[in-house]
DNA sequence: TCAAATGTTTTTTATGATTTCAAACCTGCC
DNA sequence: GGCAGGTTTGAAATCATAAAAAACATTTGA
């Protein structure tokens, strides 16, 4: 009923590795030479060395703190696991969210979330206290939350932003210096499209992670922080509804590879014009692509 | 050491009210009508019940239940305030950070803010994560958070963000129909431009809430919840920094109305060119404006 | 007989209590 | 007199619990 200690354990384990570089009757480093090797406060360190004396592993009197013997593997604390993962929490739940298809307006129980992605509860509502600024949840009046989720409205308001998004990196583009790295990255990206289009009819299915490379590339010459975090939502979002979408993907996947391709053709030779043009083709093919994967779930 | 009962004392006090609308000897509505009435869960309406019963003011066998007495003064719950405060939180936190000109990089307690904005700590770690999302405030590894705040590659990037946003709005609002509710307010706002330009020598404050309603308007044509959600925070940014640079505000306000009179101009022609062009100049002017004003900040 | 209302149980949410942790502040030593 | 070690204070993370919601079971009366 607090917090848990696993800094400690942590900390406890790696100073337990740090000795081990050292040889019975060395000094023990200062108190603030441990913190900064273990990017941790003072008092976890001092935590640590009481935990040390009791076992035997250090004498501590002052600032004289001497290695007594090696660390064994006996003296370790097992690590409770926890934090893993609760990394990628929203990868996971966009997954959830697109792979079960969750309807629009479902009532998000934190509990049970919390229970299937094993995160504490109160991780889930900053999560979810996150998303709602972007519209995709809300709360609700008697309480806990709703998935406002992939109705044809957001499909359409999603790919619209996108598209200002990116036309609009696609105008940076074209005025970035030839020094700069995006125009290796499309010489990479052309070959790499090149390559799968000569074996697509086989390997069509890793047109999704390309698209989302190339994607990225494009946006990443804007260098601005709100851009960047949408593009992180968008991304994972398309590519969620690319995955699922399985009508014609094949036929889908050769047709946006000409389409990319087009793109870095007229970026390449920096016609501003044609690249806008072709990127307009491009998103407009993308948004009707969401949209009829939505319909296609309604049906079915 | 739990959560409060504020919202059974509401129904509570609501029910009263109810029921004095009633005549003695009345029987009450079925629970799942006074749940519809009160927009409440059955649990509380059984929990007012009890009360009212105990109180003498029903009795309540099975399911009939009859008003004893009309409901008096000294029967109501008081309700502790509270939520009052937590309604506009985002409001008062924009105001602080840009009323005390809360450095970037400054360590944001949770606690002290709980404090500082009588709200709880949970409000506002959910608070602080949906403003996260926007990249205006980080985790700190350490625990708590970060301002990420207001330096001068933040400005460029919100300024840039900005006008991609509303260069796009304006692209929109040339195409929009003839009966489309945006060209009233605009020939309102020219109006009021007029006006406040006749004026400007005295009442130049009033500029900001101008300027305010002419860029909502703007964005307003663009039916984005994307751009929404970002249009609140930018605005409110704006127009806190705008309050603040008090530097030849008289002649920045008196050119700003002129940049806004000649976007109307052209938007009024239907002029897309005409439009962007107008729209591009105040746009850059609004961005130095901004960047100066954290400049002076600086300096003062 | 069966649908609506009530009674009962389970589950979930909101929220402060509790413990760990961070950091400021002393204190004394070389 | 600056640095290392002790001490205290206050904040953050996490959990337990009351209140509320929802699900489930039972009764009632047309």
């Amino acid at each position: 009923m607090a917090r848990s200690d696993k800094r400690y354990r942590e900390a406890y384990n790696h100073l337990l590795d740090f000795c081990a570089g050292l040889n019975v009757g060395d000094a023990i480093p200062s108190e603030k030479v441990l913190c900064e090797e273990m990017a941790v406060s003072r008092t976890v360190v001092r935590r640590c060395l009481g935990g040390f004396e009791e076992n035997g592993l250090i004498s501590w009197e002052g600032r004289d703190k001497r290695l007594l013997r090696l660390p064994q593997k006996s003296d370790r604390l097992d690590e409770l696991d926890g934090g893993l993962s609760s990394d990628d929490l929203e990868q996971r739940f966009f997954d959830w969210i697109l792979r079960f298809d969750v309807a629009a307006d479902t009532p998000l129980s934190v509990a049970e979330l919390s229970r299937t992605f094993n995160v504490p509860q109160h991780e889930l509502k900053e999560f979810l206290a996150g998303l709602s600024r972007f519209g995709l949840v809300t709360r609700r009046r008697q309480g806990g939350w709703m998935l406002r989720g992939f109705t044809k409205d957001f499909a359409v308001e999603l790919s619209d932003f996108r598209s200002v998004l990116e036309l609009n990196a696609i105008a940076h583009l074209v005025e970035a210096p030839v020094d700069h790295p995006i125009w290796g990255q499309l010489k990479q990206l052309r070959a790499q499209h090149d390559d799968l289009a000569r074996r697509i009819d086989r390997d069509f299915h890793e047109f999704s992670k390309l698209d989302e490379a190339f994607h990225r590339a494009i946006n990443s010459v804007v260098a601005n922080r709100f851009t960047r975090e949408f593009q992180k939502v968008i991304s994972l979002i398309f590519h969620y509804h690319y995955l699922w979408n399985k009508a014609e993907e094949k036929q889908r996947n050769a047709a946006a590879i000409e389409e990319h391709l087009a793109i870095i053709d007229a970026l390449e030779a920096r016609d501003e014009g044609a690249a806008l043009k072709a990127a307009r083709a491009h998103l407009r093919t993308s948004k009707t692509t969401l949209l009829s994967s939505l319909r296609y779930h309604e049906l079915g």
